[in-house]
DNA sequence: ATGCCGGGTGGAACCCGA
């Protein structure tokens, strides 16, 4: 079972580079964030003739999450307990239950709040929002499931996840409010893939467009995966493919892929 | 360097991202 989760930054921009990616790497289930795109306007074709089940709750121009599963979708859940479900509530968080052969996986496909600038109503909000994400992920765990909780979390969790930590001070991904929030869903017992399987350095998932960062190496590790205990047991491996920053036309994130041996 | 790039909207210029 490989699992991947992806920012790509526009589904109707990055079509030509996730379907090659697809193909390349033959994910049984990924997790896309800021697909920039209404559910009606989703190119569903292309990925259900490559063999996906496409589940989408999109918004327009901006946020949008998607799940992509070779195996059938049993159930969809749009946002998060809390959230002011209405239609101004931002398309952030999408959460799936999928079957497999060894039973049941839940995933969920996450776009957490950017936060800046940290003097900001934005800051307020994405700190709100991690508090209602770990109050969800403290209740799935009592399910005792097999469950990845996949996505841009924008949070750099360690120093050692950012090139230069100078260049983070006052950056809403780097604040101890947010790193504190996301330690917390580690603390309850969630693993993160990355981590499990890698130490050190030069890990990172974004690089910004801007002032050659990717060609620097300015990069940041702000895209995870975490695992259940029940999942986290089955880790084979996990791989951030950083090679299709350097594509034509790349999406500023590059994808995290997880292994599982179930 | 809190916008130098890039996507989206809408059809120019502006919002948003990390």
């Amino acid at each position: 079972m490989k699992i991947a989760t992806w920012n790509i930054n526009g589904i109707k921009a990055r079509l030509p580079n996730l379907l090659l990616w697809l193909k390349e790497n033959m994910p049984d289930i990924v997790c896309l964030q800021e697909i920039k795109s209404v559910e009606e306007k989703f190119p569903y074709e292309p990925f259900e003739d490559l063999g996906y089940n496409v589940s989408v709750w999109g918004q327009k121009s901006f946020n949008g999450v998607a799940i992509l599963s070779k195996k059938r979708i049993d159930e969809i859940i749009c946002g998060l307990p809390g959230s002011a479900q209405n239609e101004n509530e931002q398309a952030r968080y999408l959460e799936a239950v999928i079957s497999t052969d060894q039973g049941a996986i839940r995933v969920a496909s996450i776009y957490l709040p950017n936060g800046n600038p940290v003097d900001s109503e934005k800051f307020t909000y994405k700190l709100d929002w991690m508090d209602r994400l770990y109050a969800h992920a403290q209740k799935l765990l009592k399910y005792e499931e097999f469950l990845v909780l996949g996505g841009d979390y924008n949070v750099i969790p360690e120093p050692h996840d950012i090139y230069n930590v100078e260049a983070v001070l006052d950056n809403a991904l780097f604040q101890i409010e947010s790193r504190t929030r996301y330690h917390s869903l580690l603390a309850l017992g969630y693993s993160d893939a990355m981590r499990a399987c890698h130490d050190g350095t030069d890990l990172y998932t974004f690089w910004d467009y801007k002032d050659g960062a990717w060609k620097k190496n300015n990069g940041m590790r702000i895209d995870h995966l975490l695992l259940s205990p029940q999942a986290s047991d089955h880790l084979v491996s996990a791989e951030i493919d950083a090679k299709t920053r350097s594509w034509e036309k790349p999406s500023d994130h590059a994808p995290v892929i997880a292994v599982l041996d179930l």
